[in-house]
DNA sequence: CTAAGCTTTCAATAATTTCTGAAAATACAG
DNA sequence: CTGTATTTTCAGAAATTATTGAAAGCTTAG
């Protein structure tokens, strides 16, 4: 296992921005480098190509496989695990957004909730919670679209990307239709 | 300047939940105890209120400004500087999807752009781009729709957000319209 | 059952990130 | 200007996070 320039310049850079997708620098290389093999990967092709230790693959694997970004394939009368990227891209894409909404979204709005229950003690818990109160409905608001829109087909998903600034001129009529609606 | 247990909750939630954010706790726990704050709080207030020294305070300010989260207020006859938070709390879930869009996703499209013009080298490479490729269309599709929503008026996005279900309908009558537009 | 081939675990260590506090720079009232 | 209040900077310390590697734990072919 050796990587290309052009790979490893891919691979490099995704495990740098890896820590902002929601892991760290080793586990995004292993991860980019998954994607980009045609052939299913072992754990020692990793730690190879990405010099790191067995152990850290281990760990990297285990926690991609947390992601659920990886399928597993075994290979008769080899013994090792091998692993290919599960899915599509747009797949990947979907799985790392609902999962960074279940870890980093409904964390706070549990927390959010319990507070809001609260009654304010002083003037200036009143403040506090009608700005808790905002952020609860908006996160709420964003997260109730995320379901929505991660539950479409992707063809639908994409059509509705795609729309631009088209998207514009249907809410003008939409908006009419939804004033007439049960809510509001 | 002391924290009533609700507000301290919140703040040392946020804190956690900062790095995720694309910031550290100490800023986060900042940023949340400026925006539950009523009244504009001057650094010394933060260092007190949070237990963290006055030049981590500083460093804190500095990066919340880089993210445009912070609104500057001076008091006539008092040197020091106070912040109240920039914005409602829509204005700063706008802010913070447009920095971290330029910060993490136009990087990795600039490296994809780079690869994908030269040729591939060897049937690993022919592979690799094409995976590349994919990416690299899914985040300018994404990126080109976030554009889309930030620029629309707020009550327009907001709108879009609540028809729920509703938007899978209005798909299947737009669908028939770009079928027979420019594109496509 | 046994032993070889892999994987997992985890204490120790390394690397990175964050934080402090004192000194330097800046801003401003008088 | 001057003196003081305030902010910024940054080298070093502390805290956190990532990585290693050796030992223990599985799994499976024979």
């Amino acid at each position: 296992m050796t990587m290309t320039p052009q790979i490893e310049a891919f691979v490099y850079h995704f495990g740098e921005m890896g820590s902002r997708w929601g892991f760290n620098r080793t586990v995004g290389q292993m991860y980019a480098l998954i994607v980009l093999s045609e052939h299913p990967l072992c754990a020692n092709d990793l730690s190879e190509a990405l010099n790191i230790s067995r152990g850290n693959v281990s760990m990297g694997l285990k926690e991609l496989q947390s992601w659920r970004l990886l399928q597993e394939k075994r290979v008769p009368g080899d013994r090792k695990e091998y692993f290919t990227a599960a899915g599509s891209i747009w797949d990947m894409a979907i799985r790392v957004l609902e999962e960074r909404r279940r870890r980093e979204v409904e964390p706070t709005l549990s927390v959010l909730r319990d507070t809001l229950l609260v009654a304010p003690a002083n003037e200036q818990e009143v403040y506090a919670q009608e700005k808790m109160q905002e952020i609860h409905d908006l996160l709420e608001l964003c997260s109730g679209w995320a379901d929505e829109l991660l539950t479409m087909p992707p063809q639908k998903l994409k059509t509705l990307m795609r729309l631009g600034s088209g998207m514009g001129k249907v809410l003008e009529f939409t908006d009419k239709l939804t004033l007439r609606g049960p809510e509001n």
